[in-house]
DNA sequence: GTCCTTTCCTTCACTATGTCAACTAAAGAG
DNA sequence: CTCTTTAGTTGACATAGTGAAGGAAAGGAC
């Protein structure tokens, strides 16, 4: 058995180490002739590349050949995903989620903390402790922080966040300053894209969107294998997106707006409203539409309507060949389905290729695992970031 | 004076060589520390990748030093965009535009052909023609030929083409053997946004859409400062995209749809069938609405309608700053402008930044020299293109 | 088994590209 | 006239990749 400690970070390797290895997370093992393949290298350039890796212990040579088709079998190299942790850190209305993952993707712990207020101090410090529990066993390589708010992608600094109210926050700085671990800050749908991307349904796809439904409605955007950042971080601004002429008010006074048809919110309150139940919730309104109640059905079918519209756009203007439904208000798309059909069929472009259109049911952890997976992607990309600043 | 002959063609350069060429050709003259800024390298670097460019005359040390604040001035450097020449041709319904373009997409020829039927013979011959005509002085380095339909950036191939009915014709390399000039392929809306953004109102933006109005609909998108392709080629299909529940029907039966409201056709039928003119043309068309005409003044308001509520789907989608229209129906905005800013303020998110709109009027040249840019830009991509294959 | 072919992988000499450190060069500021 | 600042050059060196040549490991033909 190897010593663990010996592997090296990787965020220290060189780029040509980088594209090995990233081709080796996305698509398990790999003899050194489908690597050169892929990267566009010679067989000479692998065999140079992957010693070095090979000798620190990073990669591994699988004893079983890789027998396909006549010809000196492959000597598949695989990368131990589970040696290189991350955290990933999702920050919302009360709450602080975080989880723990692999280089692959996958949770291996998950806690989260309450918020009481948004001071800059108060955030920090129920950051920290979350990390530092969930940091314990093995060293963690990088830590990644999901906001909502216009970032870049790999950002160091909150630039102006409404919902938080901060303004010019360093909290990459600050965060690496009291953990130790380089940090990097994105935009929370932009992270949760990140993690369907690398590792949840949008595995394999080059071009697709993930639109979320909950307490809001968001997107993110995969194009040509790259996670759309939009020039301002302003990619994905649809909640307020009209959907139709008609239809009810949302919060802000706009008619029609797909928040209008939506979001929990949204939905509770249409249904509860003229039933004189206020304080209806999700599961009362599904049962409502299982029991045929004609205010539920109508507001479901209003919501699917919406849905169908927003994906139809995002088809006709994108191309995308595919669209991942996910958010905690996933749970309607049983409601909704044959609506929500029925108006992407309707407002799809003639020309355009109908989009499978695949749900992604999770919890708030799937926001945190997409966080670490930012951090991951982070250590990986190429030219290299800037090292963790001096603390 | 020094004989042109011995410039080298763009294509034959190396890939950092290529880099200089292109910021050159985009942000004018530079000294070599302002380049070394610009490609991330270091000022060492740029003397040794200068000189060989200097020595064969593709650049040129100007002699008027660049000086700015204290210290000593740089040296700038130029590329003589004149001295290279492409040509870009557009196939429509009944014709074949061409222009000679330098590198900088500077126009200084330009020619048309009727195309009688689209027999792959008869257009081939037809651009052959064309080319042939243009080409006269000196020597052209690339051709670029535009066409509608799904291909990858940079094709080889026409896949499969509904309006010429073509399938699997490897038109680049018919027109390669044919006049002897390294030739590409690419989608027209494409074309003619890479035009834009080289040497059009795009210029120094790094993301903004293009949309074109006129026979029908049409979308080109740049993100970072790339042109995007689409994932099958098939980036903005909106000419069926939904604006309205209600409205007139379009060809295909639509209601309510992009093409029903804009395109040169349901302008001239939604004016003139009312008013019992069949014939009626966009200039009556446009006269009518000044003199007050209700239908016409109806019809022009709901083409800016359609319009505006387009550009607040795509701001609120991707977060674009800025929108050029374009297109030979452009000449409707002056009648549609109110309207399409009102539906732009309705329908853009209020958390989005409302984008500037450009009008950009150009005739089909404009399409021709679009695909002479890409022709450029073809031969300075970095990893390089394969060469022309032997005929 | 003994070839032969195919594919994988390595070695080595070589090229291309880019860097650092030290230097010269040209301007303005005091 | 010197100091500072910025531009550009030079030469020794580093890095990353390549092609050509050959060894290695499989299957197939005989």
């Amino acid at each position: 058995m190897q010593r663990r400690a010996e592997i090296p970070a990787l965020g220290s390797l060189g780029s040509s180490a980088r594209a090995v290895v990233r081709a080796l997370l996305l698509a398990g093992p790999l003899s050194r002739a489908e690597l050169a393949r892929r990267l566009e290298r010679s067989p000479a350039s692998l065999t140079k590349i992957t010693r070095p890796l090979l000798d620190s212990g990073l990669i591994q040579e699988e004893t079983a050949p890789l027998s396909e088709s006549r010809g000196r079998p492959g000597a598949p190299l695989t990368l131990d995903a589970s040696r290189h942790r991350f955290i990933g850190v999702k920050v919302t209305a009360g709450e602080v989620y975080g989880v723990r993952a692999d280089a692959a993707g996958r949770v291996e712990a998950s806690a989260h903390r309450p918020l009481v207020d948004v001071k800059q101090g108060t955030v920090v410090g129920q950051i920290v402790h979350l990390v530092k529990e969930l940091a314990e066993p093995g060293p963690v390589q990088a830590l990644g922080v999901g906001l909502a708010g216009q970032m870049s992608r790999f950002d160091r600094t909150v630039r102006s966040n409404a919902y938080l109210g901060w303004d010019e926050v360093p909290l990459a700085r600050l965060l690496e300053q009291a953990t130790g671990i380089p940090t990097v800050l994105s935009g929370d749908a932009r992270a949760l894209t990140a993690g369907v991307q690398w590792s949840g349904p949008g595995r394999g796809l080059s071009d697709f969107a993930v639109l979320t439904v909950g307490v809001g409605v968001g997107l993110g955007i995969v194009l040509e294998d790259r996670v759309l950042a939009g020039p301002t971080g302003k990619v994905g601004m649809l909640g307020h997106h009209r959907v139709s002429d008609s239809g009810p008010l949302c919060t802000n006074g706009h008619r029609g707006c797909a928040s209008a048809f939506l979001t929990t919110d949204a939905i509770t309150r249409g249904i509860g409203v003229p039933l004189g139940r206020t304080d209806l919730d999700l599961e009362t309104a599904f049962r409502l539409a299982e029991e045929g109640d004609d205010v539920a059905l109508r507001v479901f079918a209003d919501a699917g309507h919406a849905l169908g519209v927003l994906i139809a756009e995002l088809v006709n203007i994108l191309g995308l060949p595919a669209v991942i439904l996910a958010g905690d208000g996933l749970g309607m798309l049983a409601h909704v389905r044959p609506r929500m059909d029925a108006a992407l069929a309707e407002h799809l472009d003639p020309n355009a290729t109908t989009p499978s259109v695949v749900p992604f049911t999770s919890g708030f952890d799937e926001w945190a695992r997409g966080a670490a997976v930012v951090a991951c992607q982070w250590m990986l990309v190429d030219p290299p970031s800037p090292a963790l600043e001096p603390a």
